[in-house]
DNA sequence: AAGCTGTTTTGATACATATCAAAAGATAAT
DNA sequence: ATTATCTTTTGATATGTATCAAAACAGCTT
């Protein structure tokens, strides 16, 4: 949340985020379809957001932790249009869309807010199309665990090891894969010493080699 | 435009898109690390945003055309991270985001159509994604074809015919594939009559077997 | 009209990933 | 503990798309 704001202010601000939602793991928070009316700000927890084709074929579209904002998706059409699963018992923040609105007039500094988290989400989506669209396996794989990595670390974790909350199907459909691929990358990446696979744990043992899988040239 | 303003309101709101631009084609309106400054709506033209890896392969993330906004990746970190090409003559309206924000927070309505704009663009991108990394070739080709000619056609063209506006390549890189899989796959719907390609000329002979090629099971 | 340039089509082949199948390993239930 | 279920790994093969190459074609220039 942005900084600088008077007591008052703050109480204002606090009628946004006011209610708190728990999901469990497994749980749908909202689905494809369903009226959209709030934001949601994860405190704990992991979630997926996906689409569907007709046929059934999900998409995972996101992978998202604390701090992060779902529902974005919802507003252009006033109904969710990707589903929201907690891959972990998670606990959210309700934030009623219209409450966001009313006070981002008042506060320019959180309408600003409000305008970079989904402009966040559009950046993201387009090196997710750069991704899918233009990398290999294995670089999308070896992108995919520094992302998370990285973010991890942004919360206080270790820049090294990671405990995946999301199987390898997921993974792989995320990363527009099978999930057999994703799994031979895993090993293959096991193999050359770059990274230690137990499971869901991840540790990586030599970042700089990801970092050269993904952008070979090395030349940023 | 959202209706049902007053006169005075106008005025004000005409402050928002008080200047305007011509972007030859080929030129580009703008380019990744940029600094941000405003949103671009389209009047004529037609224009496709890109982003590039370090390595300098390029993956077009949309095309757009008169009515559509470009520029809401710049906001997040106050500079733009795509190319921006006209690929024909076109007229933009500037529209600094400054003034966008300013007159957002006034105006209820106007704050709500910007936020629809870049959901839509989230939701847009999120369908990319599914097309992306679950649809074979000859799929997405389908689904882009279709979804071209239901925009031109909100716009007063025919549903049935297309000029395209950009390459094989071009299209090949939105799509994920290379320019001659594009080509192989406008060959085959035109050997099954579902088309007629003459270069950029594409006539529509039998949407409803585009559409089966895209959603197979036709439950929708 | 002829030549030049860039785009598109088509063909032959290579390669990455998907698919099919089965085993190994983990997790949960009885 | 033992069985059952789900996930993950690994192998063999199939397939779709990329790659390489060349010809056909359109648009410009002179």
């Amino acid at each position: 949340m942005p900084i600088s704001f008077g007591t008052d202010d703050m109480k204002r601000l606090d009628e946004v985020v006011a209610t708190r939602h728990h999901v469990k793991q497994g749980e749908l928070l909202f689905r494809d379809g369903e009226p959209f009316k709030s934001l949601f700000a994860i405190r704990t927890g992991f979630f997926k957001t996906s689409v569907s084709t007709p046929e059934g074929h999900e998409q995972v579209t996101g992978f998202q932790m604390a701090g992060e904002i779902m529902g974005l998706d919802g507003i252009v059409n006033d109904q969710h249009s990707c589903n929201a699963m907690a891959l972990e018992d998670a606990e959210v923040c309700v934030m009623p869309f219209a409450n966001v609105e009313e006070l981002s007039r008042e506060f320019p500094v959180l309408q600003r807010h409000v305008h970079k988290i989904m402009s966040r989400e559009i950046v993201r989506e387009n090196s997710m199309m750069l991704l899918i669209g233009n990398m290999r396996s294995e670089e999308r794989l070896a992108a995919f665990l520094l992302n998370l990595v990285q973010r991890l670390h942004a919360r206080g974790f270790s820049q090294s090891e990671i405990v995946l909350r999301m199987s390898r199907e997921e993974i792989g459909s995320y990363l527009g894969m099978k999930l057999e691929t994703v799994s031979r990358a895993f090993s293959k990446f096991s193999d050359e010493g770059i990274i230690e696979v137990k499971q869901r744990y991840v540790g990586i043992l030599n970042a700089p080699a990801l970092k050269k899988i993904v952008n070979p040239t090395g030349c940023v």
